[in-house]
RNA sequence: GGGCCGGUAGCUCAGGGGUUAGAGCACACGCUUGAUAAGCGUGGGGUCGAAGGUUCAAAUCCUUCUCGGCCCA
């Protein structure tokens, strides 16, 4: 002991000496109230000057790795709550591992290509009345490459003051010039092997901006487009002979689709009937609709006026109705056939799922060019896009109808009821109505213009080519991959196994481009090792904006003209799929191998960077980069509901660590059940901090308890008492299942085992149990000297335990018993003895809990009676038949396991336990109910303790 | 609309055919006043999302519905 209590001092009332003095209190700086805001700070400065990234990867040289692998986030904002859980549980898995001793660098990266940033500098200039189009190319991506550079400055700084340790010294960027190069390198091995292929697919075209648009970049808006109802002429009919000769009946919003239409869907179960319409010649006119429709078509065409009008004889629907599987094989031709060419060719009938009975004849005019179900019908029958519509919007000169058409095909006179298409079909006898009709439409967010789909070419790569395919390789990939939880294989399994191909190509500026050469002629793209090797030199030296045709004519020499230089720049989810080269493979970063050991992110990764990683790799590679993925599931509001800015529901962690700190948040993150969605709120914050406090302040009781503790005082555990060995047990236990829990990452698991542990092992029982030898025993006796010696042991126990998930208060912990021994979170597993387990003890505890519990219910009635106040007041008879019950009582101490005055067992006729009040009176020093000495009011213990001390003295 | 997943006390979570569904926290009441803005004890609190079904027996297995989530359309 440092501070030897003082001699007891004269009770200002006459009755008893003031013992207090001599009793040893628990005594320690720690303060009991945080301070997490202002306190976390202090430590994180303190860490970043000692580098403890550094300090940990030179103790851990060596040792096993571990190797976790950083997926990036976009580097376009600040902090929300889904980087605050995702990060807590990847630094959780980093510090548990290197706690467990082995070697796990953890290095940070961030996505900083792609159109969210393009978009806000992009708003920069337009607050600036600038146009995009008129700044470089070069100037502009150095702008964003700002702006991604300012963003992960930021996020660095929030992610470090969350606690998360890992070498923000030197994270990874995709922007990065050797990572630029890495992934043009990564594209050409897809060239190189023969994996890419230029094909064609509709996508949002902006005619004004002349660009393709992402979903995200348009906008809804109710307008009126002209509707049409168009007749095509069946010219064969297998499998309905009677067919031919009448009109099948298209309707459409969109008239200038027509001009590029290839053939006609029909939906196989759709019931149809044809329509009769008996001109005032005799002469009539079948038209083959929908049964379901016939009604609406009959008011769009206004039959019934014209009959009643006398403009028509009649009309009637006899005739049989019949399945549209019958179309099957049927040709119809275009109504303008008569113009040769393109429009002279047949226009088959698919069956397409897609085809409905709610709106329209339930016959659909299929342009592949302009429509996603209609490419991919057109497709899989052979049927190519055509290119028609350029990308202002205008036809293509050359096209046989309406070609030269100064106007954008979404003009609304092009299209209307008196327009030249409508025209055109009305003299072919094709239109048999044209109307208003208003309808929800996508327009540019930017322009607000309406815009199109458009068939543009694009670069893929194949999933079903070669032997093996990618598919198949992904797919054993995942089979070989060990996912937590386990149902993430099955979701990636069933997204890998029906996906089209992969899109690499975007026409935009900030990115990667697709460094290729299409030869004119034959539309093969150039594979060329050498010219290959110094295009990614030239990116190492340069990045991106090393792709200039300047470039291209260096590499090309006078072969410049014979190739196309593509423009289009990669999807960044192939920026992303490849950081498992530049950051594993590399050597950049040395302490890292290739593949990893774990990747961690939310569930919607498995459609992004779990599987983009996946493709990437079994592309090049032939495996996945990972061993294993975890993901977690989202946060939401209190409620259960997703948190949105416009609900106003968002928490934001940035406020949860400046109200309550940063281990409070990542107590929270690593108590919840992260496999699944998962909720946050004030409530459970605060429910989160009762918790905290709860730990916290048996850290301070540990330190207090352990005031002034040396080594010569520690006992060795054969001549512990029982219940000191059973403290040891529970550590023993508990080191097994915590180590179970990380290998699982089951952190929820982890952490209620650690609080479980010390709420009603530690702080309810043995912790109670032993404040009187704590307090009043001699600093020399073997009972309070075992009990100071397990409270060591469980003290290095917990603040390494906790450490991974209260890092800052750990850190505060282990600093206040050892101002200069370094940081905790160097420090390693706590060595527990295997040999401290006991199964015969565990059991005699649960007895002796059974037997505290029996007798504190019937104490509390004599508390409600006001018959005892404390239950050390109080005495306890156990009584019992049976003899193993009874050796087995007598084998515990049960008058201090209970904390009653006194347990007497009774070997008698029954099994019973009787309490009542205890005759003796209580020891003016320990409180205990004892036979004292009347002059001092002290026990028989603390006399000699107390006498000893005046000697001392 | 489709695929996948989930709903157990006010909160965070256990339990995955077999007594009367548990723990910690919160809450109420009490003890202690030597962990004191702490510690200890006792207590109340549940239609296991809903409805059907299988079974001697269902929180647990099946079906439907509902609410919510992720990913698609």
């Amino acid at each position: 002991m440092t501070a030897a209590p003082a001699s007891p001092k004269a009770s200002p009332t006459m009755s008893a000496p003031d013992y207090r003095p001599t009793v040893f209190l628990p005594k320690t700086d720690f303060p009991m109230k945080a301070g997490l805001p202002e306190r976390e700070p202090q430590i994180l400065e303190r860490w970043q000057q000692a580098d403890l990234y550094a300090q940990l990867r030179a103790a851990r040289q060596g040792r096993e790795k571990f190797i976790y692998h950083d997926g990036p986030p976009y580097a376009n904002g600040d902090m929300h709550i889904g980087h605050a859980l995702n990060h807590v549980l990847k630094d959780a898995v980093v510090r548990t591992h290197s706690l467990l001793g082995k070697d796990v660098p953890y290095v940070p990266g961030w996505d900083c290509h792609g159109l969210p940033i393009e978009w806000k500098v992009e708003e920069a200039y337009r607050a600036k009345k600038q146009n995009k189009d008129e700044v470089p190319a070069k100037e502009f991506r150095a702008e964003c490459r700002a702006y991604a550079q300012h963003w992960v400055n930021v996020q660095s700084q929030q992610l470090q003051r969350l606690g998360i340790n890992g070498d923000w010294k030197k994270p990874y960027l995709t922007m990065d010039f050797a990572s630029e190069a890495t992934i043009v390198s990564e594209l050409l091995k897809f060239a190189e092997s023969g994996q890419l292929y230029r094909g064609a697919k509709p996508v949002m075209w902006s005619p004004v901006e002349k660009t393709a648009l992402a979903d995200a970049e348009v906008e809804y808006h109710d307008i009126t487009s002209t509707q049409i109802d168009v007749a095509f002429e069946i010219v064969e009919a297998p499998n309905a002979p009677e067919l031919v000769g009448a009109h099948a009946v298209i309707w459409t919003t969109t008239p200038w689709t027509i001009p590029v239409n290839q053939g006609i869907a029909y939906g196989p179960e759709v019931e149809y009937l044809l329509v009769h319409v008996t001109e005032l010649d005799g002469s009539i006119r079948r038209y083959l609709v929908a049964e379901p429709l016939a009604v609406e078509f009959f008011g769009r065409l206004q039959l019934m006026e014209r009959a009643q009008r006398g403009e028509i004889k009649r009309f009637d629907s006899s005739g049989p109705d019949f399945k549209g599987a019958n179309l099957a094989g049927a040709i119809a031709r275009h109504p303008m056939h008569h113009l040769g060419g393109f429009f002279a060719n047949p226009r088959p009938f698919l069956p397409g799922d897609f085809v409905t009975t709610d709106q329209g004849t339930g016959l659909v005019h299929m342009a592949p060019d302009h429509g996603e179900d209609d490419f991919a019908l057109c497709k899989a029958h052979g049927i190519n896009p055509v290119f028609a519509v350029e990308g202002d919007g205008r036809y293509r000169a050359d096209w046989l109808w309406l070609g030269g058409e100064s106007k954008n095909v979404i003009n609304p006179t092009l299209n209307a009821p008196d327009g030249p298409i409508c025209s055109d079909l009305k003299a072919a006898g094709a239109l048999l109505s044209a109307g208003p009709f208003s309808h929800s439409y996508p327009h540019s967010w930017r322009s607000k213009k309406k815009v199109i789909f458009r068939c543009t070419p694009q670069w893929f790569v194949p999933m079903d080519a070669g032997s093996p395919t990618l598919r198949e390789k992904a797919m054993a990939a995942i089979a070989a991959t060990q996912f937590t939880p386990d149902k993430g294989r099955n979701r990636i399994g069933s997204m890998v196994e029906g996906r089209p191909d992969w899109v690499l190509s975007r026409q935009r500026a900030w990115g990667v481009p697709i460094t290729l050469f299409v030869d004119r002629k034959t539309g093969d793209y150039l594979v060329d090792k050498s010219i290959n090797q110094k295009i990614v030199e030239r990116f190492r030296e340069q990045g991106v904006d090393a792709w200039t045709p300047e470039f291209a004519a260096e590499l090309l020499g006078d072969r410049v003209d014979q190739y196309e230089m593509i423009t289009d720049i990669l999807d960044v989810w192939f920026d992303s799929g490849c950081t498992h080269v530049y950051v594993l493979e590399s050597g950049h970063w040395p302490e890292y191998r290739w593949p990893a050991d774990l990747y961690l992110e939310g569930s919607d990764q498995h459609r992004g960077w779990f599987q983009s990683s996946l493709l990437q790799s079994c592309a090049t590679r032939g495996r996945a980069p990972y061993n294993a993925i975890l993901t977690h599931g989202f946060t939401m509001d209190a409620n259960g509901r997703k948190m949105s800015k416009s609900e106003g529901n968002t928490i934001n962690p940035l406020d949860v660590m400046k109200t309550y700190g940063a281990d409070i948040l990542r107590l929270w993150a690593l108590s919840v059940d992260f496999t699944e969605d998962h909720r946050i709120g004030d409530e459970i914050l605060k429910g989160v901090a009762d918790q905290y406090r709860k730990l916290r302040n048996t850290f301070r009781y540990l330190l207090g308890a352990l005031d002034g503790w040396s080594e010569d005082e520690r006992l060795p555990v054969s001549e512990m008492p029982a219940l000191e060995r059973w403290v040891l047990n529970r550590l023993a236990v508990l080191s097994g299942e915590l180590k179970a829990a990380v290998l699982a990452y089951d952190f929820n698991r982890y952490t209620s085992l650690i609080t479980g542990f010390v709420q009603d092992d530690l702080s309810a029982f043995a912790m109670d149990v032993r404040k009187d030898s704590l307090y009043c025993d001699a600093p020399t006796a073997t009972a309070r000297r075992a009990w100071r010696t397990v409270l060591d042991i469980t003290f290095h126990a917990l603040t390494r335990w906790l450490a991974p998930v209260l890092v800052f208060t750990a850190e505060e912990v282990w600093g206040t018993r050892y101002p200069d021994a370094g940081s905790v979170h160097l420090l390693e597993w706590p060595e527990i003895d295997a040999g401290w387990q006991d199964e015969t003890l565990a059991h005699q505890f649960i007895l002796a809990r059974k037997l505290r519990e029996e007798a504190y219910l019937k104490l509390e009635e004599m508390r409600r009676a006001k018959e005892i106040g404390s239950f050390l007041e109080a005495v306890v008879t156990i009584e019992t038949t049976n003899e193993d019950r009874f050796v087995a009582m007598q084998a515990l101490d049960l008058t201090e396991l209970l904390l009653v005055s006194r347990v007497t067992l009774v070997k008698g006729a029954s099994e019973a336990l009787t309490v009542g009040k205890s005759d003796d009176a209580k020891c003016a020093r320990c409180w205990r109910f004892l036979p004292v000495n009347p002059e001092t009011e002290l026990c028989g213990r603390c006399t000699d303790v107390v006498g000893e001390m005046v000697h001392d003295a």
